[in-house]
DNA sequence: AGCGTATGATTAATCGATTAACCAGTTAAT
DNA sequence: ATTAACTGGTTAATCGATTAATCATACGCT
């Protein structure tokens, strides 16, 4: 910046002032310090403008387990919205633990972020970190700032499902303490009607009893007239479907599978699976967003008042889901033959 | 750090040096300066230091395509051989596109990474980006810094197939154009052996053909006596899975499949799907230490000596991949029944 | 005693950008 | 005509840590 500042003989301040369009620097100078910017190749420094003015403009992303398969969708969404407001983000992923999270998050905070994107893992809390925190889970946990609607799309799936004339479910969950997945199933509970019945198993508790690579036992539920398994995500609704037609039942004509995320393989298994998809990108704007307004309202910090929210609030808490109907679900099997046998190929 | 300093009566520069080892500070001085830094709660300002030293404790991680299911194994290990040796870790995702790839990277410079990890795209050219640059992709390519063994992994899965009786293959590639995919079926050639027969189609062009979601023609070719099909991936060994079990072959029975990386869904799926799996921590930490060795050497950024490398050299340039032999892949069928009915389940 | 050498700590400059305070002209207003 | 207000810019302080240069003692050795 100095160097621009020699080459055209005023002081640096100027520069600054013509660059960030702050002081007073008249449009000729501002014209000619912003093109001798350019044949310099001139890039701030973010060192120097950070220690100043004590701003990174970097945003901390700390995710539950990175290996989670929705991650991918879940970054690529925070680091398109955070660069085009800008920011940059640092990951820190909490491997499940607690109480990693808890280091990964003050290691962000040393490092100097300016906020903070949280998708909390089941119990997490969120302690007063000293800079603003915007949490993505689910619209019934308290302090959420944005998420998808996950409640309505249990509704979607088990309304199509319902449609189709099914009124025997299974609905699968994996961990019956995660707020997401309650919701998800609480949604498809509602829209299930009364003259339908449903049974719900979760993953953890079974797979905790049996064995990590048990059979899921869908066969049972399947004798018992079950013709609809809605699970809470794509992996599961994976696992049912593999395991499905491993036994011979043909799916969708036998029974229809759903699930949920729209996972990368969703589409291109057989049959590809019906799934509801979450509009990431908006969340992630919607989040960063909220997170960008509060940062740059300049918190006083050690002004701790009443008031002290723990986390930014979203123009919008919720984002609609949306029901991808594919190959995987199908109208009910004709109770007259629960179990057809000819290659219906 | 000024506050230390006054609160013990001595000059910031004591403390500086105290908390870095570096000056001559007595060992009584240290441990008192030691105390009261935790008992303020001192925690040094990353834009000063960055600001003074020109280092920012930061690398950059760009990817391809933060979507692809590899990604998480990959930030993840990155994040935590990074975060072991005090340096954050910035994403930047070029979504596919070259271009875009090319702003990622200046969009880091700018935010002043020491380094960089790159995952290149098919096409990507490194230039001289003024900082040290490891490169994860594959022995073969040049410039490559660090990354499996893909072509050992496909030697592995093809010897394990002949071991069991095979003597038909069909390779699944997805990208002819990706050198990691192509050392990976070169790799199982080269282990096929003389008195066996092989055929290899790419997915990306059969579906340029047929449409997106069209069947893979799996069919004719088990029909040819193909009792082997091995994927260039998971995602694409489970799309071969899936196929084959709605056409009512059995897996392994009648064909056996396997995948590589051993994505998230592979061990679940029925049935488990044999794979090759990837020491992605080892390879994070090969880069990540490679890198830090080059910036902490630290560069006369102008001198541009003949010799300049684009990328990092680490110890070693191979990690060696592990076959997870799993439920997919059994003894080739008796080429009497090539087509049992019996339920073998 | 006198000289050289460790030891332990201080001073002050520096990295690059920002910004409050100030200054010198010019124009407008009373 | 004198003051007020505006314009276009400059000065200098500041953010926090690092580090070369320096200084003041104390110690060891002949």
């Amino acid at each position: 910046m100095s160097m621009i500042a020699d080459a055209l003989g005023v002081s640096s301040a100027t520069v600054s002032n013509a660059l960030s369009g702050k002081g007073r620097v008249s449009a000729n100078l501002v014209d000619k310090i912003r093109k001798k910017a350019d044949e310099l190749g001139y890039v701030p420094s973010n060192a120097g403008r950070a220690l100043r003015t004590g701003r990174s403009n970097v945003l901390g992303l700390v995710l539950p387990d990175i290996s989670n398969p929705l991650f991918p969708q879940i970054a690529q969404a925070m680091e398109a919205a955070a660069s085009n407001v800008g920011y940059g983000v640092l990951i820190a992923d909490s491997r499940g633990k607690v109480t990693t999270q808890t280091q990964a998050i003050s290691r962000l905070i040393e490092r100097g972020v300016d906020g903070l994107v949280v998708i909390p893992r089941r119990g997490t809390r969120i302690g007063d970190v000293g800079c603003p925190v915007a949490m993505v889970d689910t619209p019934s946990t308290p302090g959420n700032t944005v998420s998808a609607d996950h409640w309505e799309g249990g509704a979607k799936v088990a309304r199509h499902l319902v449609d189709l004339g099914h009124k025997n479910f299974l609905l699968v969950g994996h961990d019956p303490a995660s707020n997401v997945q309650n919701d998800r199933i609480g949604g498809m509970k509602s829209a299930l009607g009364r003259n339908t019945r449903h049974t719900t198993i979760w993953l953890e508790t079974l797979m905790h009893e049996r064995g990590e690579r048990a059979s899921l036992g869908l066969i049972d539920h399947i004798k018992n007239d079950v013709t609809a398994i809605a699970a809470v995500s794509d992996l599961h609704a994976l696992r049912v479907l593999t395991e499905l037609q491993t036994a011979g039942i043909k799916v969708p004509q036998q029974v229809s599978v759903t699930g949920f995320d729209d996972l990368i393989f969703s589409p291109v298994v057989t049959p590809s699976l019906t799934t509801v998809h979450m509009d990431m990108a908006r969340i992630a704007e919607l989040a960063i967003a909220a997170l960008v307004r509060e940062i740059e309202q300049g918190k006083p910090a050690g002004q701790n008042g009443k008031a002290a929210k723990q986390t930014v609030t979203a123009d919008t808490s919720k984002v609609s889901m949306e029901l991808m109907v594919r190959a995987s679900s199908g109208p009910a099997a004709s109770p007259d033959a629960p179990f057809p046998t000819g290659e219906t190929l």
